[in-house]
Formats: structure tokens, sequence, C-alpha cells
DNA sequence: GCCGGGTTTAACCATACGGTTAATCCTGTT
DNA sequence: AACAGGATTAACCGTATGGTTAAACCCGGC
């Protein structure tokens, strides 16, 4: 991730980055030392076992994500707005941290212990759950969106927006002949995509505006 | 899975399982075997080694969902029929193996090797994108659908349909006060509210039809 | 009834890996 | 310059785990 000088630093870097890469098990101590460039014995020195790296990495890779989404979302602005907001924020995230949902999606198929109590103590504090979710009642009252279950609309917009990383492996090869496929200028079609989709639907519109 | 007889179908079975819960490198053989019932021995008297074991498995449950899904589609319905077979048939299919989805997006964040030789073998012979492609173009061309870039709506409505269930674990931490959370309800609503969001949009229709 | 080959088992092996330890290095303080 | 204490290192330890092996078991054919 960023470059960094003190040792606790180095080894959070190379932790997220192995961890991302590997996954919880498939991640090796020694290999992340190596990547932070110290001795095995820091790990422990700073973090005393592997399970305890590893939650601190994921508690770290989560809140930034919502961190990140919070400060990007305009709270007084309307729901269409909050949701291109929304779909920008994640992809111009993820197009950056690659793994960051497969980290995550990992994690959550592990059971997700370690997970669910990181995101229960972080919904604890953040807002954003509450403003969308009003945003989005206010938005079906004044008959600017049409009624829907917030849960799924929610599920829909965020799926909607990661699901292109998650299987970005095998989207090449699925659509064949994109040898000259240009990633930045796909996501920022993307993000028209997504919006214009679940805003407008594939259906036409007899009447515009 | 399903109850079988036969030394190796035990294997694929058990492995199926541990393999989904735990990531290929979480799964322990001892516990493989375990689970089967039998000898660890077994594991590499039919499958040589892990390496082999889990490519098998990841073989199988990958067209298991290809297949599924080419029989679940009417090559001869309209886009919009197809798309709510697609939909219907994921959903349908996850909530029996709910931790499908999660294995194979582990697989493919371990850089995917595994996951992209597998993928291009199945689709030399598999149908049902191209037919998918072709009908989709079609939609457009006779005014179904508004034009839109095919890949960028594939990626929508798989992401739409698979996210909950990679989410899952976390979703009711999100959504607080559903302890009678009733999931088969849940997952009928969800068929129907993926449609007709990526179908008819959010945003108000002032003409019906 | 015994022979042969596929199947199954218990016991074993080598090693990779998480974790520990004791000694050394570094740096600021007196 | 001596000291103290945190930071860092190389060497080591115990065990879990993937993989092997040699013997036993089962069963059909003769």
């Amino acid at each position: 991730m960023t470059a960094t000088t003190n040792t606790e630093s180095k080894i959070i870097d190379a932790a997220m980055e192995i961890f991302s890469e590997k996954g919880r098990h498939g991640a090796k101590m020694q290999e992340i030392a190596d990547r932070a460039g110290i001795n095995k014995a820091m790990l422990h020195y700073y973090f005393r076992n592997k399970e305890n790296l590893y939650r601190t990495i994921f508690k770290t890779a989560f809140s930034n994500i919502f961190n990140k989404l919070e400060s990007s979302v305009d709270f007084n602005a309307g729901f269409d707005v909050q949701m291109k907001q929304i779909i920008n924020c994640y992809i111009d995230m993820l197009s950056k941290h690659q793994k960051l949902p497969l980290f995550i999606s990992r994690e959550l198929g592990e059971g997700g212990a370690t997970a669910r109590s990181v995101v229960k103590e972080y919904f604890k504090t953040g807002r954003l759950h509450h403003h969308l979710r009003e945003s989005m009642m206010k938005a079906m009252n004044t008959g600017n969106i049409i009624p829907v279950d917030p849960r799924q609309l929610i599920i829909t917009i965020i799926g909607s927006s990661l699901f292109f990383f998650i299987a970005e492996p095998i989207v090449f090869t699925i659509f064949p002949g994109e040898d000259d496929f240009d990633r930045k200028k796909f996501l920022e079609e993307r993000k028209e995509a997504i919006f214009n989709t679940l805003y407008y639907g594939l259906k036409p519109r007899k009447v515009s505006s």
C-alpha cells in the first residue's frame, strides 16, 4: 500500500498484501516478514500471533472502506446523487485495491467470526447506513423513486459495484477477444452503466425527464 | 451434498463441504477424511495429492453451476424472460449451496490459475454466453431494451444475484432487529426485486405498459 | 482353498510453519 | 563512558500436516 518507514507500519502494509492475496491460511508469517523486509520474530513482537495480526489487518481494511464511503456520501444530497456517490466510491476504491473485496469475502466465508465482531463494532458508531435508509425512505415518500425494500436495494447496489472485482480474473476469459481491454475506461463506463440500469431500468421509457 | 456409498464419491462430497467452508489452505486432508468416514491414505490413493483433489472439486462445483444455468435458460424466450430465469436459477441454486460463491470467489482470489484453466475449458463447449449475448443484442435492436454494453449488464445481473450470499454473514449485522428474519421469503422477494430494479428502474414511469 | 489384484488401514516420515528464546544492537539519558 | 530498555536478530522448538509405505483385507476366478 503506502511506503512507510517504521517497522509496525511495514508489517501492516506487507500483511495487508499477503493476506489479501493468499487469505488467512494461505498467508505464511515468514512470507509476510520477507515482504516487510524484517525478521519474522518482529511479527510476534508487535502482534503476538498470526490471528491477532490478521484481525488487525481485517479491521483496518474494513474500516478503510467504510470511512471512505462515509466521507464520499453527501448526507444532504438526494438519493439519486448519493447512489451515484456510493457506486463511484466503490469502483474508485476497488480499482486501486483490487484484492479488498476478495479479502473480505474470504473472511466471511470462514464462518466470519472475526468479520462479524469487527462489523458489529463498526456499526455501533457508523452513521452511514442510517442516513442512507432515511434518504431512501424520503425519496420513496416524495415519489422520486418507486417503493422498494431498502435492504434489497442496498444489496443490489453494492453487489453490482463489487462483483466485477471478484470475478475479474475470469471475466476476460468469458468475454473473448479483449486483448486490448482498457480497464480504466471499462470501469468509468461501469459507474455509468450501474447507475443508469438501476435508476432508469432497461426497458425503454416512453416519456423522458 | 448427496448421500453416496462408494469411497470416491464420499471423498468428493466431503471435500466439497470442507473446501467450501475453509478454502484451499484452511481445509485439512485429515478433516476431509474424517468427514468422509475413511482413512486419510484413501485421499491420496484416489486423488494423488491435495492440489489434485482441490482441482477436481473446483471443476465439479463450477460446472454444476453452469450446467444448471444452461438447463434453466430457455434459448427461444425473450431477453426479459431469460433474465428472470438467470436470476431465479442463481438464487435457487445458491440458497441450497450457500458456500458455492464463496468457494469460487476464494479460488479467484488466489490468483485463479486453477480457476482460469477450468473456466477456459468450460467456455470452449458452453453455449450459454453466446446465446445470451445474441438474445441481448436482439432485444436492443428490436427496441425491447435500451442499448447497453452486454458485458456490463451481465456483470450487473450476476453481481446482484450473487452478492447476498457472499455478504450474508454480515448482512444481518447491518440490518438490525431482524431476529425473526425469514430467509426463504427474503430470497423469493429478492428475485422480484432484482428483476424489477434492473428492468423497470427505480425512477417512476409516467406511462406504463 | 488359494491366488491375485484392487482396496483399505495403521504406522510412519519429512518438513513447513507458528511461535519462543536468549543474545545483540541501537539510542537516548545521566 | 556507562547504563537501561526497547528494537532486532539468528537459532531453535514442537507440532500439525501432506504425503508414503508396507502390511492386511476383501472378493472373484480357478
